[in-house]
DNA sequence: TCTGGGGTCCTAGGACCC
DNA sequence: TCTGGGGTCCTAGGACCC
């Protein structure tokens, strides 16, 4: 059996903990990060009830003395980015999972900066003394296992899980503790009578089948065995760009909704062109006063990066909706970029109303378009300038250089 | 517990192609 | 003309995570 050589570091109650490092009259009191809902609760303010996204005034009924703070996101990203870069510093291999949570490989590094457990114990005392924050860290022999294992050493904890221990470490925790395992599933496993990781794990594949589905039963009695072979890798590339806006009850008339989803798409293909990529589909996602939700999407014949391309797709997803936005009361709109690739290759639309009537009309407006390419990106990379019919979708080509 | 704002992954059905 | 299997892409919805 291979070593316990996976860290799983989470920085406690992060966003928390940065307001209280910035400033010292909130340390030792229960604080609260977000003034709708709550987006983050110090273990002060945890340990009297207060959770994430708990509504505010709620949480003010619980603990009228709390510090609330409106949430400073640039300083998190900053706070984030120091305790990365020592993170990179620990280990040869680091796996980021979100702005406060990562897994490191410290496998084989025994002569250079000791055991696991002892590259863990200067983690946290690394991340404390130069970004001034508590962070908890799990060791273990696969992700999950240390993952778990961070959990439960929080608030500023560490945890290693030897090798031989394991299932007595999991097996008496509870099935909400599995990768996956959430409301809905949490009510079919106990319909099953499965309350704990040991009972998945003694559980037959064909019963656990039936209930969740093949792909879940496996993943499910892999985690609750001991099985997890992913390895710590460098995240993939991120797959979709989104932002959304939820709004109180009450109608929203059809200028409102747009002026919205234009300010979104705004901000998602600023986002885009930032990060260098393109996007091929577009989608929309709705909710309403009921909290039912609905989405829509559509998948460009090219990728673009354009805002005002993005934003006539999602004008067209809107008209789509029209009537169920009639019908029922909206209370939020998202907007969405996937199907992302590489911003190598890019395509600007230029609409032409009407017909081609070769009164040499397209071929100025062809020019116009090669012509903001180039005071954009500079000369020499306009690979193809193509006509679409826009029924058809068939590119005609119609300049090469 | 009456619900923020980011994401990921999975499933199922339909269109379309060979 | 009908039938079949396999594969890919797209859309919509759902569950879940931090």
């Amino acid at each position: 059996m291979s070593a316990a050589s996976i860290l799983h570091a989470d920085l406690d109650a992060f966003y928390a903990s940065v307001e209280q490092r910035d400033d010292p009259a909130l340390r030792g009191r229960p604080v609260i990060v977000g003034t709708g809902v709550v987006l983050a609760a110090s273990y002060e303010a945890k340990a009297l009830g207060i959770y994430t996204t708990m509504n505010g005034r709620d949480a003010l009924r619980i603990c009228p003395e709390a510090a609330v703070v409106a949430p400073r996101m640039e300083a998190y990203s900053k706070a984030s980015k120091a305790v990365y870069e020592i993170f990179h510093d620990t280990a040869p291999v680091v796996e980021g999972i979100s702005i406060d949570e990562a897994f490191l490989e410290v496998g084989g590094m025994e002569h250079i900066s000791g055991t696991p457990p002892q590259i863990a114990a200067t983690l946290r005392e690394r991340v404390l003394a130069e970004a001034g924050l508590p962070i908890s860290v799990g060791v273990a022999r696969t992700k999950f296992l240390a993952k778990v294992a961070s959990g439960a050493s929080k608030p500023d904890g560490l945890l290693v899980v030897e090798p031989g221990r394991e299932s007595e470490f999991l097996h008496p925790l509870p099935i909400q503790a599995l990768w996956g395992v959430g409301k809905v599933t949490t009510g079919k496993l106990n319909d099953m009578g499965i309350r704990t990781v040991g009972d998945v794990a003694r559980s037959s594949r064909v019963r656990l089948a039936a209930a969740i589905g093949e792909s879940s039963a496996d993943h499910l009695l892999d985690l609750a065995s001991g099985r997890d072979p992913r390895p710590v890798s460098p995240r993939e590339r991120r797959k979709s760009i989104g932002a959304q806006s939820a709004f109180p009850r009450g109608s929203r008339s059809e200028s409102e909704v747009d002026s919205l989803a234009a300010a979104l798409v705004d901000r998602t293909a600023r986002r885009l062109r930032e990060a260098g990529r393109a996007c091929r589909t577009v989608s929309i996602s709705l909710r309403f006063g009921d909290f039912s939700r609905a989405s829509r999407a559509h998948t460009l014949p090219f990728p673009t990066d354009q805002t005002e391309t993005i934003l006539a797709a999602v004008r067209e997803l809107f008209d789509a909706s029209r009537e169920e936005i009639e019908e029922k009361d909206l209370s939020l709109i998202g907007v969405s970029l996937g199907n992302l690739e590489q911003a190598d290759t890019v395509q600007m639309e230029l609409p032409l109303a009407g017909k081609p009537d070769g009164s040499g009309r397209e071929s100025a407006a062809l020019d116009q378009a090669v012509d903001d390419v180039r005071s954009r990106f500079g000369e020499g990379v306009i690979k193809r300038a193509s006509m679409i019919d826009a029924d058809q979708g068939v590119p005609v080509p119609t300049l090469e250089d």
